[in-house]
DNA sequence: TCTGGGGTCCTAGGACCC
DNA sequence: TCTGGGGTCCTAGGACCC
């Protein structure tokens, strides 16, 4: 039953971040469709990482390879992906909401956070975080208010775009539980598939699915946080302890694949080089490592070593060219990534909660 | 249509040990 | 000879998110 409550979370999302970033600095591409995407240029290998909403009217979306883009919208202006200029357009959003009286900050991406908030108005709270953001960076963004991170986060989208929304106990079901499994954040395609087999088509039955069948499908921690997310439940606090990474990755894929080993090689010493810089100016010791390859036609295969915690890059470098001894020869290379794994606290802990399950 | 780049966490199965 | 049951560590790979 409702209760009265004055603590809540919002979630904090920039509608269409990327493109609108793009377009304050180029104010001749207002409402023009424009699409961001790798290195800018539609024939090479790439994907969209944004569309603005005059682009999506084009059915162009997020993750599609750039030469389909470009065919669906023709007119599109199409610009190349400048992550610096995102990350102090998103620096600047939150130093807007720790800026807010009260509010406890936890960022979740560029573009994306959380945070936690005593209010008896949290739409009024809302509507003055908006208008801060939008007075100090010129961004929008939409809002989402929950009893829950899970039930703000997916509120979001319903007040997308330069809305609010607000789910909770009480109109959680209401709102989605007629929806597919796949509306659920943390469900993708494959999950949502693997449910429908089992005769889980919509969120309302997935909230009450027998925890057995879900443990047996989906293993002991899957399984019952399936059936969690699709209630709504999780965590209610917002943690704002700084992030730390568990590892830096870098991946390249060719626009020509690669044929001759010495390519690999050459590859793979400079991902070592890119990677470690990340590693580097963290200060921390790298303690494993994973080499990703992708043949042509499109397979992905992953080779991982552990490390004793080592500062040389020597002894990386050596490591990284044991496991391109695993790459099959003959075999044409589209892709290759590298990713370092560091210590985290966690590893000093004993019985820690994973912080998927913690939600 | 033909699929980037940077992340996170979970699971399965083999090796090995007692 | 054919073989239990439990545990840990490690690698490979799956799935998802922005």
């Amino acid at each position: 039953m409702s209760q009265h409550r004055s603590s809540w979370v919002l979630h904090v999302d920039l509608d269409q971040f990327i493109a609108a970033v793009e377009v304050l600095r180029h104010p001749e591409l207002e409402g023009k469709p424009v699409i961001v995407g790798g290195r800018g240029d539609p024939t090479e290998r790439a994907v969209v990482s944004t569309a603005s909403y005059e682009a999506r009217a084009f059915g162009v979306g997020s993750g599609m390879p750039l030469r389909i883009a470009a065919r669906k919208a023709p007119e599109a202006v199409i610009l190349p992906v400048d992550g610096e200029a995102y990350t102090a357009a998103s620096d600047e959003v939150m130093a807007t909401l720790r800026a807010q009286s009260g509010a406890i900050v936890q960022v979740l991406g560029w573009d994306e956070a959380f945070i936690g908030i005593q209010t008896e108005d949290p739409e009024g709270y809302a509507r003055q975080v908006q208008q801060a953001v939008l007075e100090r960076t010129r961004l929008h963004c939409s809002i989402g208010i929950g009893d829950t991170l899970i039930r703000a986060k997916v509120a979001t989208g319903f007040g997308k775009p330069r809305g609010v929304f607000r789910l909770t106990v009480d109109n959680w079901l209401e709102v989605m539980g007629d929806r597919p499994t796949i509306a659920l954040w943390g469900v993708g395609t494959k999950i949502s598939r693997r449910l429908a087999e089992r005769g889980i088509i919509t969120v309302a039955e997935l909230a009450v699915a027998a925890p057995n069948s879900l443990v047996a499908e989906f293993g002991p921690r899957m399984g019952p946080w399936y059936a969690q997310l699709a209630r709504g439940e999780g965590a209610q606090v917002v943690d704002d302890t700084p992030w730390v990474a568990r590892g830096h990755s870098r991946e390249t894929t060719f626009q020509q694949d690669l044929t001759e080993p010495e390519q690999v090689e050459e590859a793979v010493r400079e991902l070592v080089a890119r990677v470690l810089e990340d590693v580097e100016a963290e200060g921390r010791p790298v303690v494993g490592l994973t080499l990703k390859v992708r043949y042509s036609p499109f397979i992905t295969k992953t080779f991982s070593t552990q490390v004793a915690q080592t500062f040389d890059r020597e002894v990386v470098l050596v490591r990284a060219l044991e496991l391109v001894g695993k790459v099959e020869p003959d075999r044409a290379i589209r892709l290759l990534g590298l990713r370092a794994e560091m210590p985290t606290p966690e590893d000093a802990r004993e019985g820690h909660t994973p912080t998927r399950s913690g939600w």
